[in-house]
DNA sequence: AGCACGCCGACT
DNA sequence: GTCGGCGTGCTC
């Protein structure tokens, strides 16, 4: 037996190891097949009755019965998975203690992986004539001869020439329409890095020069790209795209919110006059399909996507662009638990690639690795043109006259009333969906709850119907109180984005008024299309949650009105504070980004909390060192290392017994000097029916937790429908 | 993940 | 007797 594992070759009938996308942890031995196979390629393999995919994941090892070990069935004919793709789900898998294959699953989610190449037939004019001219033929091929250049497929050319499919086959029949094979995976148009971008301020250009510098050494690095809204963060790193193309590399720009990203993809084909690859969840089937072969062919130059994207088959990765990188979405909370940015980091420096992390307000754990000098940091501080970060102002509610039900103060109210006489927008923010977040009933105080969660109903007038936030659910608004079964004493508690709406509509009755929730439009279409009405003018209040905080411009705004700045303060999340400092800040910042001056005013019932006081001061390098100084002291992350374990299941003394077992026999983890806390309710306590109970992990910086988790995890065996998930550098933790 | 095997309770 | 519940183990 002959292999030549140095060039990654194996000859028919050589033991390979390969990994599967099965939930079996372990690289299984097969034969290599007739022809032989590469290390890397994608494989289908025989497993029990069925044929799986797999990855050549190394030499067999030979430990198994020889004589049960069957031959790979067929190579895939798709490039092999790179040398630095598979280190990176190794070590990726390593880091989240994910098994391999389940990581695996994350680098194929590929439709028609290792089909054959199909092709399609598209349509284009011909050399003859029709025998007969008739008014439908004549639109057919006007179309054609209007956008020549294109390729369309029968379907697109009839509908665009509002005919039926028989007029164009008519056509092609009589030559004057000619029919093409081509293969079905265009590749994407070539980006021009050379057009001329936006003009870029002295603070932009040396920033922009940075980042470039930093692409062309062709290495790992990463760099906080800190700059306040409308600073011209996205232009600067477009340059760091832009260099990394004239290198002929490949570059990644992640987004959290793929509902803005139309906005940015416009901004992409201005600057390099064409798109980049997208990938998200609102891609189609066939669209992914494309863009996973083009992107393992490196015909796909530059990608925008969500955090999925960070497991793309690049061939040659040069820049990872994590933007909004305190984003909480980017952590995957279910399936597999990783945090987009730390993977970004953990890719890039096996691929040696740069990395920028752009933010206005970035995560207390970059802010710490760039004081701790393990990135570069760049500050952009000018606002484009004239416009500066607004006056920000508290109103005091404990001296505002409001009665019960009323959230918006005589301050804000004159405010607003200012703003619209001059023609100006006024954004009224309140992070709370639906019309009022508790149903209460007035005769025996029960609050209505999800069945299946631990969670208060949310009541949602728009849809009549009470909604559970947790999972989903839905009920209709009860007559009576389930629980004393008194008629007509239920009643809205608290306001969300519906119900101050309502007080809006009383008390600025001429004003026009436009809510932008998540929930109240079907598609990112339609929400896009909301938002440019209302940024061109279409409003003179706009009511918003947190989805007009995702960078989006509104020009004619000029005053935002937190509703409740305290929101978010209370509860004991050590990320409390952090959070709406960034939501505050980042919210505040839709304010006078034209040549009007900008005023925030955050209504709060404590002006004197050091959150409130830090975001009013705007010092924001005061505030990070001081939440750092307190994570310090308490040895929680950035500072110390933290993972959380939820156990779940439909029995709540089974689940909550697992716990004190695994509490208790912590032998592994004090080996490491680990302490443990809990068993305690989850955060949400039950989910769908299924109890969670909660323990965390807590660790020095260097010590090696994952091995001692493994360990100690592994002493237990799972029966039922019991689970376990293990949730390293969790987002919560309390 | 599937799928077979196998060991107990309830039925024609 | 044997049908079928789903716990356990195996797949190169």
């Amino acid at each position: 037996m002959q292999t030549s594992p140095e060039e990654g070759f194996f000859d028919e009938g050589d033991l390979v190891g390969v990994l599967t996308t099965q939930p079996i942890d372990r690289v299984l031995d097969y034969r290599a097949p007739e022809g032989g196979c590469m290390l890397g390629q994608f494989v289908e393999v025989p497993l029990g009755p069925r044929r799986v995919l797999g990855v050549v994941w190394a030499q067999g090892r030979g430990d198994y019965d020889l004589s049960k070990i069957r031959p790979v069935s067929r190579v895939l004919d798709a490039p092999p998975m790179t040398e630095e793709m598979r280190e990176f789900l190794e070590r990726a898998a390593a880091y989240t203690l994910t098994p391999m294959p389940a990581m695996l699953r994350l680098g194929t989610r590929a439709p028609g992986l290792g089909d054959p190449p199909s092709m399609r037939k598209v349509y284009r004019l011909g050399e003859g004539a029709p025998d007969r001219m008739t008014p439908a033929r004549e639109k057919v091929l006007g179309v054609l001869r209007e956008y020549g250049g294109l390729s369309f497929t029968l379907k697109e050319l009839a509908d665009y020439a509002d005919v039926g499919t028989s007029v164009v086959k008519g056509l092609v029949k009589q030559g004057a329409v000619r029919e093409e094979d081509t293969p079905r995976d265009a590749p994407y148009p070539l980006l021009d890095p050379d057009l001329p971008g936006k003009a870029l301020t002295g603070d932009q250009q040396a920033g922009a020069e940075r980042l470039r510098a930093g692409v062309r050494s062709g290495r790992y690095g990463t760099t906080l790209l800190r700059g306040v809204t409308g600073s011209g963060k996205t232009e600067v790193y477009l340059e760091a795209v832009a260099e990394c193309l004239r290198q002929g590399r490949q570059a990644l720009v992640l987004l959290p919110e793929i509902a803005l990203s139309s906005e940015f993809l416009d901004r992409v084909r201005t600057r390099f006059g064409g798109l980049p690859a997208e990938w998200h969840s609102g891609v189609t089937m066939t669209e992914r399909r494309r863009a996973w072969k083009m992107v393992g062919e490196g015909q796909a130059r530059m990608v925008v996507g969500a955090r999925s994207a960070l497991f793309l088959p690049y061939r040659d990765l040069g820049l990872i662009v994590v933007d909004e990188e305190h984003d909480t979405s980017y952590k995957q909370e279910d399936g597999v638990l990783y945090n987009a940015r730390d993977m970004a980091v953990l890719r890039a420096s096996l691929a040696g690639a740069q990395v920028v992390l752009a933010s206005a307000t970035p995560s207390l754990e970059s802010w710490a690795n760039a004081e701790a000098g393990k990135y570069e940091r760049i500050d952009l501080t000018d606002r484009f043109g004239p416009a500066v970060m607004p006056r920000m102002r508290a109103i005091d509610m404990r001296d505002e006259d409001l009665p019960g039900a009323r959230w918006i103060s005589p301050t804000l109210k004159r405010a607003v009333e200012g703003r619209i006489e001059k023609g100006e927008q006024a954004l009224l923010f309140l992070n709370r969906r639906g019309y009022a977040p508790v149903t209460i009933c007035r005769a025996c105080g029960n609050q209505i709850g999800c069945d299946h969660c631990d969670a208060r109903m949310v009541e949602h007038r728009f849809l009549k119907r009470l909604m559970c936030h947790q999972c989903g659910e839905t009920k209709p608004i009860p007559e009576a109180c389930p629980s004393c079964e008194a008629e007509g004493k239920l009643a809205p508690v608290g306001p969300g984005v519906e119900r101050l709406a309502e007080e809006v509509a009383g008390v600025f009755p001429d004003a026009r008024v436009a809510i932008l929730s998540s929930d109240l439009y079907g598609t990112a279409r339609q929400l896009k299309a909301q938002i440019e009405a209302i940024a061109q003018g279409g409003a003179d209040i706009i009511i918003g949650t947190q989805i007009v905080a995702k960078g989006h411009n509104f020009p004619l705004l000029t005053l935002v009105g937190v509703i409740d700045a305290d929101l978010g303060l209370q509860g004991s999340d050590l990320r409390a504070a952090e959070r709406t400092f960034q939501l505050m800040r980042q919210v505040a910042g839709r304010a006078g980004r034209a040549d009007q001056p900008g005023e925030a005013l955050l209504q709060t019932f404590q002006p004197e909390h050091p959150v409130i006081r830090a975001i009013l001061g705007g010092d924001e390098e005061a505030f990070w060192a001081a939440e750092a100084r307190e994570r310090e002291a308490a040895g929680v992350p950035p500072y110390g290392r933290m993972a959380g374990i939820v156990l779940s299941g439909t029995d709540v003394q089974e689940v909550f017994d697992l716990g004190t077992r695994l509490a208790r026999n912590d032998v592994a983890l004090r080996r490491i000097g680990a302490q443990v806390f809990g068993p305690a309710p989850a955060p949400i306590a039950r989910i769908r029916g299924r109890h969670r109970v909660r323990l965390l992990v807590k660790a020095d910086k260097g010590a090696p937790l994952q091995a001692a988790l493994a360990d100690w995890a592994g002493q237990v065996r799972l029966k039922g429908e019991t689970r376990m998930a293990i949730d390293i550098d969790p987002q919560s933790f309390f």
